[in-house]
DNA sequence: GTCTATAGTAAGATAGAC
DNA sequence: GTCTATCTTACTATAGAC
């Protein structure tokens, strides 16, 4: 019976299931040796061989080990952002419409996150990854800081820019922070402290 | 005449400066391909054809590539803090004692440094070193940071930790930006917007 | 779509003459 | 101390059967 051998049937249900199976199976896989190894000292074998899967599998669904560790970046930005975008917009639907305050429930949500999925937020600052991909990052989360309220009347001067990297830079070491931390409770004061500090630094505007 | 050959002398002189000589030529060819063509991507082989020297003597007085990594950053690092701590020795003894006052001056040299020795600022930020390098770095200014006058009665409490790492990011990423201005001017107004901001976050003392 | 086996490649490291 | 030539290793990436 080749059909069942192959797992097929009349439909295509459970062959359109299992490619998916096989998808997240390697990113499963990936997200374990990746966090336990960082990226440079894990191997294709390691991720298919802890995956029950194979290496062309693996080039077949991702096309390679730098767009594998991308793939799983971006789910994981992708979370992070949704959060924070949603908490931004539960606020305005509560009548907060100060800009800065705005900001700091979309920093915390992002900060939140850190702390739930704490592996991949320390494999994906700890600086080792593919090539180029620390620009991408820095990009990325630059990017999703301009963006912000807070933020928008910034005008493209090197000071200007200066104000957003600071302000990236502070959450994002805030995030290491709080993914390093013991525990909740710990994660919890950190989180407060990094808003304290953002404040701070937003209090008197760019310099 | 092998004497002249080996490039010898009686006293020795000759010898011990030509050892110095490819020292030299090693890590001055090491800046130029690193700075241009980042770590991973450099290999051994350009570094010893642009100092016109060998792998062996690579080898010999260095060890490896992480090695010459390493020392090149450690002469950078050491000129960043001589002259961060000559600042601060200058300040005090024109009678500044003010803490946070002297953390400003010493933080200044350390970016002044970085407008100076652009490539190479730009090459120990960018991400790309030797495996755990970012961790030595990171833990080296920290270190530098948390030694500060300013900050010396600091517990070992995360929320203290976090202080210091806060500062220690902000002064990082001031750091990267000033070595990325366009001119000196531009610098130099980076560098007092920094100076600003870490002002700002040590007004209220750790959250 | 999935797999095994193999090819290809690049670069770091070493040995040993001079 | 310096050099050339060679080795070794480890991995990514592909080819081709099922």
């Amino acid at each position: 019976m080749p059909s069942e051998l192959t797992g097929r049937q009349a439909g295509g249900a459970w062959q359109w299931s299992r490619t998916k199976q096989t998808k997240r199976a390697l990113l499963d896989a990936a997200r374990d040796v990746f966090t336990e190894q960082g990226f440079s000292n894990a191997s294709i074998a390691d991720v298919v061989e802890r995956a029950g899967s194979s290496v062309g599998s693996l080039y077949h669904h991702f096309g390679g080990k730098n767009e594998l560790f991308l793939a799983l970046w971006q789910d994981h930005q992708q979370a992070h952002e949704t959060a924070a975008s949603q908490a931004v917009a539960k606020a305005r639907s509560e009548e907060e419409t100060d800009p800065t305050a705005l900001f700091c429930v979309g920093a915390r949500a992002y900060l939140e996150g850190s702390w739930q999925r704490r592996d991949l937020a320390m494999l994906f600052v700890s600086g080792d990854g593919p090539p180029g991909f620390e620009l991408v990052r820095r990009g990325r989360v630059h990017e999703w800081i301009s963006q912000n309220d807070a933020l928008l009347k910034l005008a493209d001067t090197s000071l200007d820019r200066l104000y957003a990297a600071i302000l990236t830079s502070l959450i994002g070491e805030g995030a290491r922070e709080v993914a390093a931390a013991r525990n909740r409770r710990s994660a919890g004061q950190i989180i407060d402290a990094v808003i304290e500090y953002a404040t701070r630094v937003m209090a008197g505007g760019p310099a």
